[in-house]
RNA sequence: GGCGCUAUCGUCUAACGGUUAGGACGCGGCCCUCUCAAGGCUGAAAUAGGGGUUCGAUCCCCCUUAGCGCUACCA
């Protein structure tokens, strides 16, 4: 029962990088669109003038088309539509559904501070809804600054079917006649996002569940300006380690930096896809397409989840080795050249490329690994691990070993998986010492690791006269 | 403090009144093996506590506890 009417929307204030946890609510909303066939729209709530910058819209942008999302619709800016929203606010004044409010952000302080020192609860004592006319027609007068707040019912309940997390019933009397407008014109975060949402009939309003407090007074909005309300559905939150809200503190949050990292966009999709939503079967590693046909709200958890990197790298490395060799390799190509490592004549072309990434994949959590520990695999330029020297380059016979082998690789007239290994093994029988060593000392000769791949692929990879060559070096460095 | 939400292995989660409470990450063991991964097999590991409802509660209700969120002329 797809529905194509749906209309839903992400709508990021531009005053930092893409968080995991909008990246996740960005991911939802446009999971849903793309499985019900509706439409995803992308809205910049950039109404905080001095918070939100250029900069930072393009970064999100770029993190949300990085992971795999397009828009329908937008990107439009909240600044731009305040015109809109003002109409609102002057609607809902006329129609005495809000009131104008004299009170300064200082008398408000100093009322909060007494209640809080009393310990009653707070919430704005509708001081200027209360004022007499006279009063009331002295202030305007006056030209003092006034802001607009919204007029909530005093009695009462609103309730609504959260598609997450069911019913929530709040008590009207404890909600706050919250401003719609400020002194200086600028609407506020609710009259902006019920006048845009209304205006772009958005259909669905997924966000996270700091917003089930909103909730209501957006609904009261909707409701006075005589609009029915989009559904609503709320996301449990992201937390760090320590069950904390994620944020900086726990080092990574930001999209752009797991890319840095090396992780691949479709395994940080898919494990943002985990966090509080499962897929019917036991499958968890999945691609985009996957998500998209399995996605059902129905399926979302309620409980806060906790950012597990470990399991992110998990699940990175299974895409790693289940991409197409193809796509990998491009995005190899594309570290190696940013960390100053491609080589056009050590890598040869790209089937030569392709070769090494397939011996690396399994062995890798992240791309970055291909540069760091997979170094001497796309340039000479590479060190000796230290402990793998101690371990099999220690013995100084080791050097004629070596030397010798280089030797009988050069007279080898077919150069093979076969051909090399057994002369390889052919020498250490005669040299009277395990296979197993000779093979350890020559792994770390080639690639200054005593951890890598099948050390007879690798010779084979590395071709006859990079073999010999880095054998002799190892050789002569003695 | 007030209001709201949540609660299954350490973590992500499945089980939508009846299961030996399942899977995955991580951790341990074994196999494979030239190292390390990958892969296969395998082990330890959970229904927060207390009351109800019911023939029967992980599941429904209440209380407690804990965690989180909101509590601005920020979004």
């Amino acid at each position: 029962m797809p529905n194509s009417s749906l209309r839903v929307r992400f709508a990021p204030s531009p005053t930092g990088y893409l968080h995991v946890g909008g990246a996740r609510t960005a991911l939802f909303n446009w999971l849903l669109a793309r499985n019900q066939g509706g439409k995803f729209i992308l809205r910049i709530e950039d109404t905080d003038l001095e918070r939100s910058s250029q900069q930072m819209t393009q970064i999100i942008l770029d993190s949300m088309r990085w992971l795999g999302m397009d828009w329908d619709e937008g990107p439009f800016h909240q600044a731009l539509r305040v015109d809109l929203h003002r109409k609102n606010a002057e609607r809902l004044l006329s129609e005495g559904k809000a009131y104008r409010c004299y009170c300064t952000p200082e008398q408000l302080e100093e009322k909060r501070k007494a209640a809080e020192a009393a310990k009653r609860a707070w919430i704005y004592d509708r001081a200027c809804l209360n004022l007499t006319v006279e009063e009331a027609r002295r202030r305007v007068e006056s030209e003092a600054p006034s802001v607009i707040r919204f007029r909530v019912p005093e009695s009462g309940e609103t309730v609504f079917l959260d598609l997450i997390q069911g019913e929530i019933r709040f008590e009207n009397r404890l909600i706050e006649d919250f401003v719609l407008l400020r002194s200086d014109g600028m609407p506020t975060y609710h009259l902006s996002v019920v006048s845009d949402d209304i205006d772009m009939q958005i259909t669905h309003v997924i966000r996270g569940a700091d917003h089930i407090s909103n909730t209501p007074k957006q609904l009261l909005l909707y409701q006075a300006l005589g609009r029915p309300s989009p559904e609503m559905g709320h996301l449990p939150l992201i937390l760090g380690p320590d069950k904390k809200r994620l944020s900086k503190r726990h080092g990574a949050t930001s999209v752009e930096h797991y890319r840095d990292q090396g992780i691949l966009p479709e395994a940080l999709a898919n494990y943002l896809a985990l966090l509080g939503w499962s897929p019917g079967a036991d499958q968890e590693v999945m691609d985009v397409a996957d998500i998209v046909t399995h996605f059902d709200l129905s399926r979302i958890n309620k409980a806060n989840a906790i950012f597990d990197v470990a399991k992110l790298e998990w699940i990175n490395a299974q895409h790693m080795q289940r991409i197409k060799i193809e796509k990998l390799s491009g995005m190899v190509k594309q570290a190696l050249s940013e960390t100053g490592l491609y080589d056009r004549a050590f890598t040869r072309d790209e089937k030569s490329l392709k070769a090494a990434v397939e011996l690396l994949r399994s062995r890798c959590k992240t791309l970055r690994d291909f540069t760091g520990w997979g170094r001497a695999f796309f340039v000479d330029d590479f060190s000796v691990d230290p402990e793998g020297k101690m371990k099999y380059l220690d013995d100084p016979g080791i050097y004629t070993i070596l030397q010798e082998l280089a030797d009988r690789y050069e007279q080898l007239p077919d150069f093979s998986l076969a051909s090399t290994e057994q002369a390889l093994r052919q020498l250490a029988m005669e040299c009277n010492m395990k296979a197993g060593t000779l093979i350890g000392a020559v792994r770390v000769a080639l690639t200054g690791n005593p951890v890598a791949p099948s050390l007879f692929d690798v010779i084979v990879y590395l071709g006859k006269q990079r073999t010999i060559d880095r054998l002799r070096r190892a050789a002569g460095v003695a």
